[in-house]
DNA sequence: CGAGTGATTGACTTAGATCAATGACCGTGG
DNA sequence: CCACGGTCATTGATCTAAGTCAATCACTCG
């Protein structure tokens, strides 16, 4: 299996804090919780991968999204009395609990903290944002020039690759084949370099 | 033209420091901010469209997001010296300014402030994450179906249309022409039923 | 060594985008 | 009051890009 390091989005809350956040383990299948039940606190994936789902219309489950590792969820728990989806781990996963409580208290004490958590939201919005208006291009191609062009690092020209071609054509959202020739089509072109873990955008390219 | 009222999402902020928000007008083309400019506040669309504009490798523009009326944007410039992208008006528009300096100072001064802050940014990342994973669906009908039942109101059937049919196909992201389409062979099959300005979702199906 | 998975490419099919046309509706300006 | 320009709603015809199925090779892990 490969294993890919990610930061933890809440690795600065102090230590005392973060000594009372348990990890919990789940089983594939398993519920972490459900719709209604009271709000016990938000979450972080560390391992494996959590469903969110809302029952709809004759119990039709609808899932809202899957949560991978690094990321943090159920945020909007913190400010609700009760889940509005249920939790289920789609994998054997592991869940670090980030109590209501503790945030809470932690926020009102120190109003710094509370600033550095909305900047985790506020940017994840904006991720999220640019993410969805990027399957708004329908064409293979531009799709993945953008999505690379967003995703360069400082240089501008570079994409690390955490995780496998696959995960990124998840990301995309195509078909992992297509991603596969459209690269293979950029690179042919020269738009492209790839190496082992990166993909370097080339200059040129006019519209 | 059609006008759609929506509640602004900062209407509960306390008079004087709601007083202290000027609104201004951007004719189409003008630009807000530019990417590296100083942080002055975050932005809430009043009429118009803005586009919020990353400038990739060679100066290729790339667009990140298009900001609607009654959304807000920018929010993350509440915790940077500088702002990401440029903010550059689709349309004529109209936009609410909140200056950085009052919202931080008025966050640190009333804790209360700060968590209903963060409860806005919350719930827009489930939204969103929503939103994301919806586009997953490729085939046509499943995604409708699964916009609809997500955005059915508290019945789990009704569905209230604000905006055009156009404007819906854009956020599920199809075709006007394929969505106008799949609801009418939904509605064959007996699955929603259609009335002015509202969808509601029938009983029975199965998988 | 064999099972499992990723990377890659080929062939085929189809769902949805695109182009096009029509009728309804609405506000506007003469 | 009416004609006109604009947009929305709707449906038909056509086309193609991307999804799907399939096969191969390279790795890694136990």
């Amino acid at each position: 299996m490969r294993v890919t390091l990610r930061p933890s989005p809440l690795g600065w809350l102090p230590p005392d804090l973060r000594a009372q956040c348990r990890v919990r383990q789940l089983a594939a299948g398993e519920t972490l919780f459900h719709q209604g039940d009271e709000t016990v606190g938000i979450f972080e994936v560390e391992q494996g991968r959590l469903r969110m789902i809302r029952h709809t219309l004759n119990d039709q489950p609808a899932v809202l999204h899957t949560a991978g590792p690094g990321e943090l969820f159920a945020e909007a728990a913190l400010f609700a009395a009760a889940y509005h989806c249920d939790a289920v781990a789609a994998a054997r996963s592991c869940v670090r609990v980030y109590p209501k409580r503790l945030m809470m208290a932690a926020f009102r004490k120190d109003p710094e903290l509370a600033e550095r958590f909305m900047a985790i939201l506020a940017r994840q919005t904006q991720a999220l944002r640019a993410r969805l208006h990027e399957r708004n291009i329908r064409s293979a191609r531009e799709r993945v020039l953008h999505h690379l062009a967003l995703r360069a690092g400082a240089d501008r020209r570079t994409v690390l690759l955490r995780g496998t071609i696959k995960d990124l054509a998840a990301e995309i959202g195509l078909s992992h084949e297509a991603l596969y020739r459209t690269l293979a089509m950029l690179a042919r072109q020269g738009l492209i370099e790839r190496a082992p873990n990166r993909i370097v955008l080339k200059r040129r390219r006019r519209r």
